[in-house]
DNA sequence: TGACATTATGACACCGGTGTCAGATTTGGA
DNA sequence: TCCAAATCTGACACCGGTGTCATAATGTCA
């Protein structure tokens, strides 16, 4: 089995090299009868091109980066999952960059990737979305990027996100209508926008609902599920003790009955638990978790997909969308007696 | 900013381009004061080599490839962690082929896949890892392949395993230790052979702890937390009810728990369960699941990193390892009563 | 000091594609 | 029918490195 070059597809065709390359390209001002000619030569010797050469030649890598620093596996995956599929349907590959810095060192990393793996492109996608430094950064390198699941919007940039103030709007009037006034909230880790905006839907639902804001029913947490336990723990102490707890991810949900149940108390008969995310674990413990579910494959492909149109044609408008976020309610949450 | 090229290097230093090649590479035949220079202009332009360009030249991608098709996150991210770590260290580079196929389809995406990306060589993580026909495609087409936790040793080939029959052996040895003779055991999913291999460690233990073997204490399950639920069912709708149910892995066990907590049974004191792999879920719910923990990543980076030297140099010897998997009790098992 | 082995260096082709541009061929309108 | 415009095609340099080989510089030993 030798190498199938273009060399030898051009002679095999009886072409010359470039004529090949047109038609690799889809390039126009190849008679039909060419381009046909070579076509069939490309099958007949089970010809690919190459994506080095090709690289070299066009000063491009055909890969893209994809940044994230998530304590949710699952979150992780379906983020990979939404990259892989616009990258293969466009002819990509996905370098991941798993990434725990911060600051000066972040963007350093940063330049170093880029400058190592030659990236095309970069996917941001929470808590890197909305870091500013790291936007104005890529933007001076004239690196392309993509921003996954941002608050902040700026015109000139594409972003795909869902809405997330409207989802814990969502959850929490839920939990208004099942009865309850007293609805502790755990907030998550700081440096993801998602945070600012679950806080805000969970105080504009109790605003719309004429109930009064009580900074004592809030915790910080960092959507991690250890963080969850201690929040849980200062709040299943509360005395009058709240009738519900909002948590901002599944994870810090799922600590919270995990601690409730340690405690004797029956879920959601003594107190309604509700999430955010539908991560696996919301199904997969007892009661089931009410939750907010994100289409995050779907927003990190369009994402993508983006990305990479805009890398090839850089004419292409950047563009904005926002998704539908979905509330989800399973046995973890009941009217109050 | 202008780009940085070996050519800039070589005039800037005042030497040719081979020169800068050989000191890059790290060749002999230089002399100390050249290579000095040189590294001192590397310096000074802050100069990076084009990884594309030297795989146009050496006919090499500085890319390989991560096979997995597994239910659990956390394990794929495990696996993603330790791949990531080698090819970090020796300047590679990794791309992610999560894959569903079997069969004739299987070969051929990945020929596809090698095709295409021009892989340099290939992990296999489970289930693919021990499928026979996928092995020999590769070893016939002289792509290196690293396999992980694979329980088939052939001794010309890269393998980093843990020994799940072990592993499965002490926990069930764990479980006698606490009293229980009727203890349940779910299977894991017929492709992987981890699912045979913790069967075998099962039936050692009751074997060697003079515990005859019952057929109808075994189910068949997946690894999916869906197959745990219907085992558990059937499990725990048996009269006698065992008194432990071992299942093949965490997700499987957590759906043990949550039926049996469904059926008013306590944990651990009505029934004890211990799972497999110390997968998040293990700690996340209450009880903690009694559990096997492997060191998924140390494995992979030990795989990748043997199969990356390997690459460069094919002289080197493959090896084999198997590391310690580790029993981590918490509160799903207890003495019986 | 001369003859020869060893080490250091550079010229040049090459990896497999693409960009530029000039020349050949076809098309269309007067 | 003829000429300009549009369409097609190929020669050749180039992307940024590495491999080969010739040659220059240095070292070694009689």
């Amino acid at each position: 089995m030798k190498k199938v070059t273009i060399n030898s597809v051009a002679s095999y065709a009886g072409v010359s090299k470039k004529t090949v390359s047109r038609v690799l390209n889809n390039e126009p001002n190849v008679s039909d009868a060419t381009r046909e000619k070579v076509l069939k030569v490309f099958k007949e010797l089970d010809y690919t091109p190459n994506p080095i050469a090709r690289g070299l030649a066009q000063n491009r890598s055909f890969i893209i980066g994809c940044l994230y620093d998530n304590p949710s596996k699952s979150y992780i995956t379906r983020v990979q999952t939404g990259a892989l599929a616009a990258c293969h349907e466009l002819n990509y590959n996905l370098l991941i960059h798993p990434c725990e810095l911060r600051g000066d060192e972040l963007i350093s990393n940063i330049e170093q990737l880029i400058q190592t793996s030659r990236l095309d492109g970069i996917v941001l996608t929470p808590p890197f979305s909305d870091f500013p430094e790291l936007v104005s950064f890529l933007k001076s390198k004239k690196i392309p990027y993509a921003r996954v699941a941002s608050a902040v919007l700026e015109d000139d940039s594409i972003s795909v996100r869902s809405n997330d103030e409207q989802g814990a709007f969502e959850i929490t009037e839920h939990l208004i209508k099942l009865g309850h006034k007293e609805i502790a909230f755990i907030k998550g880790h700081p440096d993801h926008s998602a945070t600012e905006q679950r806080f805000k839907g969970y105080r504009r639902a109790l605003a719309s609902n004429g109930i009064e804001f009580d900074e004592r029913l809030v915790e910080e947490g960092n959507f991690s599920y250890h963080s969850g336990v201690d929040s849980a723990r200062t709040i299943l102490d509360l005395n009058p003790r709240p009738t519900a707890v909002f948590a901002s991810n599944d994870y810090m949900a799922a600590a919270v009955l995990k601690l409730a149940t340690q405690m004797q108390l029956r879920v959601p008969d003594d107190i309604s638990i509700a999430g955010f995310d539908n991560a696996p674990i919301a199904r997969h413990i007892w009661p089931g978790l009410t939750t907010i579910a994100q289409p995050v494959e779907e927003m990190t492909q369009q994402a993508v997909k983006q990305l990479i149109t805009h890398i090839g044609d850089p004419q292409e408008s950047p563009y904005q969308v926002t998704l539908e976020a979905k509330l989800i309610t399973r046995e973890s949450t009941a009217a109050i007696k």
